[in-house]
RNA sequence: GGCCCGUUGGUCAAGCGGUUAAGACACCGCCCUUUCACGGCGGUAACAGGAGUUCGAUUCUCCUACGGGUCACCA
């Protein structure tokens, strides 16, 4: 039987302190009944996807409805994959999406009580319960080298065993304290295992409160809990970090399902009570004739950026993301369309266990009732702010006349209908470019059964008549008379049920005003559309387009 | 290959032993309408398959199929 006492001293000659110690630093936080405490853990890649986000949006509003906490760890203990600047890309991305941290890592430094919040910092605190661990008996060196390990890998596949350390495979598991000296000595690179005891003959009953009730494999592989360099993996780091961080609920896709009886052996070796879990379905997406998960690798759609770039609207992509989350968030949604999402209650007993098809229809129809529920200021700093990012042409037009433009995007904006022609910010140029003159072309695209001395009499005759000053009904009014001068008829259920009956109807006579002032077929109202234009203009244009006739 | 999770209309989804199996998106039709959009009304369309438990299964159990995930000194 080895030592423990004199192994343990011999991998940590320079930890002193105890687990103890470790409880007394970070003490059980004082919370509320019922309050959550839960976090963000990425790892700084630099690259923010909605699956973060929809793990995030869980976890935050758990949080934050209980009066509990949310913190951000930044999991960085594969350096390969760091990217510098990432955790302010991260921060700043998260924040758009309205999920603020109440403590965790910051651009610059930490706060809060719990920390450091970056793993690499927290070496110290690992290795005082790796100590503790070997102390146990329950925690080993391994100096398998990568080809060793390959070599292991390979046989297993030519025997058709199953595949990782355990059993007669995991070589170090029981060397004599004289054979780890010498690798030691000889400067060996070594990682820490667990002695894991489980044996895949044994389930474990669990409880995810998403998943409901689990049945699991016992773990039987001795896992890597510190690395040659001394960083944790994930898993050890987890545990260690989720406990002494006092977390209560962690929230995380359920690609860590397989993991998760490895997880919990380690929470009872350490002696920590396991927290509460939420394993998420995957996004999913459509590829070909099969879904898939959504890759960060292969899917540019699923970066955040992505949705910027494309013209949603942060609170359009939220939205969407709640009603993926939230199966009754829509019925919420419809009976209150005025309320701040916020005051919603989130509830993760209405998350749905199975992955979800990422539906970009659903999230513009999604996004055109957000932006129909904006004022027209809001629609205007949006617009603008995406527009100096990403169509400076755009930017500089709206930016000209600020008033102006918001009278343009004031027009079918608020009442109980209001218009939803936009579902991205890219919609918004095509529909209303034409209030700009610059933009504005005059083009002939009447129909060709209209014959042009109609057009044109029609065009100056409204010329004639117009004033700006008119209401809505003098000036339509006024269609009615020109078109009843031209032989056409107003009475519109009459010419649906008979045209041949008629030369044409008052929409005839509304579309050819429109064809002139606004250089397209379908417009916003054509009565206040010529309101925002103002009289020059539409003069002008109806003089440009009888030039042409 | 081992292990695990999942499977209600094209998509997102209610449902948690007895329902005419909600609703939303998309699609189609009609209505409203000076265009377009909005809105209103209606329609097509689903419990993966098979056994069992039960008076009764979408709901519980098992098997199969399919889909997804996971088996790293990545998280």
């Amino acid at each position: 039987m080895i030592d423990k006492i004199a192994l343990a001293e011999l991998l940590f000659p320079n930890v002193t302190l105890t687990p103890a110690d470790m409880e007394a630093r970070f003490p059980v936080r004082e919370l509320p009944e019922g309050a959550v405490v839960s976090r963000m853990a990425p790892s700084p890649t630099g690259f923010v996807h909605l699956g973060n986000l929809v793990q995030g949006l869980t976890s935050e509003r758990m949080c934050h409805q209980s009066n509990g906490t949310l913190f951000l760890r930044v999991e960085d203990t594969d350096a390969k994959r760091e990217v510098p600047g990432a955790v302010q890309t991260l921060i700043e991305g998260l924040r758009h999406y309205n999920i603020n941290f109440d403590e965790g890592a910051t651009i610059d430094g930490d706060m809060g009580n719990y920390g450091p919040y970056r793993q690499r910092q927290r070496v110290e605190i690992y290795h005082v319960y790796a100590k503790q661990l070997v102390l146990q008996g329950e925690a080993y060196p391994c100096f398998c080298t990568e080809e060793e390990l390959a070599d292991i890998h390979a046989r297993q596949e030519a025997e058709k065993a199953n595949f990782g350390y355990f059993g007669k495979w995991a070589v170090w598991r029981d060397r004599s304290m004289e054979e780890i000296k010498e690798a030691l000595d000889k400067g060996m690179p070594y990682v820490l295992r667990f002695r894991s005891t489980g044996s895949i003959e044994n389930k474990i009953k669990f409880t995810d409160l998403i998943k409901g009730n689990l049945e699991l494999t016992e773990n039987d592989i001795d896992h890597v809990l510190l690395k040659s360099d001394g960083i944790p993996t994930y898993h050890f780091a987890h545990a260690v970090d989720d406990h002494l961080m006092r977390t209560t609920h962690v929230v995380r896709g359920d690609e860590w399902l397989p993991t998760l009886p490895f997880h919990l052996q380690l929470f009872r070796s350490l002696g920590f009570k396991p927290p509460k879990y939420l394993h998420i379905g995957p996004l999913m997406k459509m590829d070909g004739e099969s879904k898939r998960k959504l890759s960060k690798r292969k899917d540019p759609e699923l970066a955040l950026t992505y949705y910027r770039a494309a013209g949603f609207p942060v609170a359009s992509v939220y939205e969407y993301l709640m009603t993926v989350l939230n199966s009754n968030f829509e019925d919420w949604r419809r009976a209150n369309p005025d309320a701040p999402v916020d005051s919603f209650k989130f509830s993760y007993k209405k998350m749905n266990p199975a992955g979800s098809l990422f539906d970009e229809m659903k999230l513009r129809d999604v996004s055109k009732n957000v932006i129909s529920r904006m004022s027209a200021d809001e629609v205007y700093d949006q617009l603008i702010s995406f527009a100096k990012e990403y169509d400076e042409e755009l930017f500089e037009h709206l930016s000209a006349d600020p008033a102006y433009s918001k009278a343009i995007l004031s027009i079918g904006r608020g009442g109980k209908k209001p218009r939803k022609d936009f579902a991205v910010w890219t919609d918004v140029k095509p529909y209303l470019d034409f209030f700009f003159d610059d933009w504005f072309k005059v083009v002939d695209q009447y129909p060709e059964q209209f014959v042009k001395s109609d057009i044109r009499t029609a065009l100056e005759r409204f010329k004639e008549s117009f004033d700006i000053a008119d209401d809505s009904n003098v000036w339509f009014d006024k269609i009615k008379a020109i078109t009843e001068s031209l032989g056409y008829t107003t009475d519109m259920k009459a010419y649906r049920e008979n045209p041949a009956a008629f030369g044409g109807s008052v929409a005839d006579v509304s579309m050819f005003l429109r064809v002139a002032v606004t250089g397209k077929l379908n417009s916003p109202d054509m009565y206040a559309a010529m309101q925002v234009l103002g009289k020059d203009r539409v003069l002008s244009r109806i003089d440009a387009m009888l030039k042409t006739l």
